[in-house]
DNA sequence: GAGTGGTCTAGACCACCTT
DNA sequence: AGGTGGTCTAGACCACTCA
């Protein structure tokens, strides 16, 4: 009945992780090869590919045979496709546009404390955003991050945004967010909602509260989402 | 630029599911142990391992160091955890009770024959089923089958229903639902609706609209489900 | 052409389950 | 005690990328 230490290759993993989430290679740089990293851990090749191996499946690392071993970058392919999981009835995935109109540093509310497992009194990064498809509001979020790891968070406000925000969080803050958990319920459009997505007041409305997790498995990102579903649906696998 | 052929661990996993797809071995039973395996394909046995690995990945099979590989049982516990993702606002997952109120054999309507690529003139299985938690009705699902694939189902009416679903479908009709792609989106209660959920019409629910795949990646069962989302919530998680 | 990751093999040793 | 899957090693050969 005595505990067993995780298998090597587990460790190994770990450890890897730990020195790309401390920065050790930036984003898009490469790592050593198989058999240099395999003889600094004093492993066989075979021990490391599979560490590598389980990085590869969560994104946290990218392998081209030929070419090397590097840390993934946010992608905006990933962030539209994979975590804004919305589509058209016909089944496209539309590219929306982004303006943020509100960007200010305060305490975290009760909701958004909770989800990111904060003191009570800490402070967090807001925002509001609004995303159109096709010209038209779709989409209203407000989003809070904690301040201690978004220090000198900076947008421009009322006009398109560049990049998405996970783009942004990891080439700014290092922040590099590798999954999402999601509630969802149905709500009536309340009246302030209504008005900036042009709905009438009392339009059934998806309401999405998100949680981000880092490479560390760290609560970086509360996200509450109102999402339109006269024109677009929330589309997703279970497997 | 010729066609490279698929690797040796892929066309042994392919294979290797289209036996267990075909009944060679039943769900519960033991596959013949790896060095049996890998003999009767030729191969080393770390070559069926990764084959059997992936298939493990995907619920296909289940091993247990010292007792052997066996195929996958669809059990509750991952009917009712994994493949129904909802929560009360306390993150409690419920177990509900299950009440069909309606069965019968008729042509496939036009949603269902294009979510089930059917023949347009192909017939389903049909059935309504409403699902309770605490006694109070929540969750109300109109489901279809192709008829081809589950000739004679039959299920008890007005009773609360012994097995989860997709057990049923494995143990009577060797149907195993390994994914399903769900589409998610708010909409106001319609009258009769909402008098089977016990909620004014027009209060805003969740509509979800399922496809369920099977073992190969055939379309099995689309699920239409209308879910009270006043005392619960959808869950998802996105990696 | 040199170096990278991808595939496949062969075998040793261990932890675990069954009888 | 015997047999199972789990871990780890060592090495061969191949496909691919890039200078």
């Amino acid at each position: 009945m005595k505990a067993q230490p995780a298998p090597l290759y587990a460790r190994i993993e770990a450890a890897l992780r730990a020195r790309i989430a401390a920065g050790e290679w930036a984003p898009g740089a490469a790592l050593p090869t198989e058999p240099v990293l395999a003889a600094e851990y004093g492993i066989s090749q075979g021990t490391l590919r599979r560490a590598l191996a389980a990085l590869e499946a969560q994104h946290v690392i990218e392998r081209r045979q030929g070419a090397g071993t590097y840390v993934a970058e946010a992608t905006s392919a990933r962030a539209l496709f994979h975590f804004f999981r919305v589509e058209t009835p016909g089944g496209a995935r539309p590219v929306p546009t982004s303006i943020a109109h509100l960007l200010e540093t305060r305490p975290a509310r009760g909701a958004e404390a909770a989800a990111l497992s904060l003191a009570p009194r800490a402070r967090v990064v807001a925002m509001e955003r609004l995303r159109l498809v096709e010209g038209r509001p779709v989409v209203l979020e407000a989003i809070a991050l904690p301040a201690t790891l978004f220090a000198g968070f900076a947008l421009p406000l009322g006009q398109v945004l560049e990049d998405e925000l996970y783009v942004h969080y990891q080439r700014h803050h290092g922040v590099t967010v590798l999954r999402v958990e999601e509630r969802l319920t149905a709500i009536a459009a309340p009246a302030e909602a209504a008005a900036r997505l042009d709905v009438p007041e009392g339009t059934p409305l998806l309401a999405i509260s998100r949680v981000a997790f880092d490479v560390l498995d760290r609560r970086v990102e509360h996200r509450h989402t109102l999402l339109r579903t006269d024109a677009l649906r929330y589309a997703v696998e279970l497997r």
